[in-house]
DNA sequence: ACAAATTATTCTACTTTATAGAAAAAGTTT
DNA sequence: AAACTTTTTCTATAAAGTAGAATAATTTGT
């Protein structure tokens, strides 16, 4: 099987994060945190959406009665597969920068 | 400025790995050796074409005679735009991973 | 009960990136 | 110069990323 995008591990490991608290809003405040970049509304349903259709998430509504206002939350968490998937990106991820030799490692760890 | 793919990470770091050696199915063998999935041409050169494009790459003839047949090599190397790049995309790769609750991070790490 | 306010998701159009492989190119050997 | 070898270029299609307006579901105020 092919590859998962970095997008789709960043969503993939904020929920794991977030744990019971992983809804939409929550998850674009977490990846703009982490990242320190901005993202739609759109950049990050349109991709959770894709992660539930291929299996790699779950998703549920939230409690009836929380007190709170505004429309209920739509909860997410992972499925083993998406766990499978994290792994064999963080498999892929280290391969990638183990195989660098010492000198450019230097260059890259440092500045 | 925006984060770069993993497809371009994977390609500016066998650049770095290849060092000297590195020209499209060079780095095509090196990507499939490391994944251990299989890359069309395509998959490859179209974007080698677009990080030279946006300066994380230079390019370059390989040399004239070298005791080989067929077309001369296009070498490529890592800029320090590219180098900069490398660096965020390890930063947030690294927030991401190490904002896991330990417990979560256990599932991910063994199996 | 109704209007306003609040919080959150859905929808959809557009841009960029990924993927595949046939075709062309540039050299060497016979 | 024809055949062979190695590598790149080109182009079409599918998939993913991005943006934000529109819509929805709830609570609060009157």
């Amino acid at each position: 099987m092919s590859l998962i995008t970095r997008t789709e591990e960043m969503l993939l490991l904020v929920v794991c994060s977030l744990q019971d608290d992983a809804f939409g809003l929550s998850i674009r405040e977490e990846v703009e945190a982490i990242t320190g970049k901005r993202y739609s509304v759109g950049g990050i349903y349109v991709p959770l959406d894709r992660l539930v259709r291929k299996g790699f998430l779950t998703t549920e509504e939230g409690k009836p009665t929380p007190e709170r206002m505004g429309r209920p939350r739509r909860l997410y968490r992972i499925t083993p597969d998406g766990l499978a998937m994290l792994r064999e990106a963080r498999r892929v991820h280290e391969a990638m920068w183990g195989a660098l030799p010492d000198l450019v490692a230097q260059q890259l760890r440092l500045t």
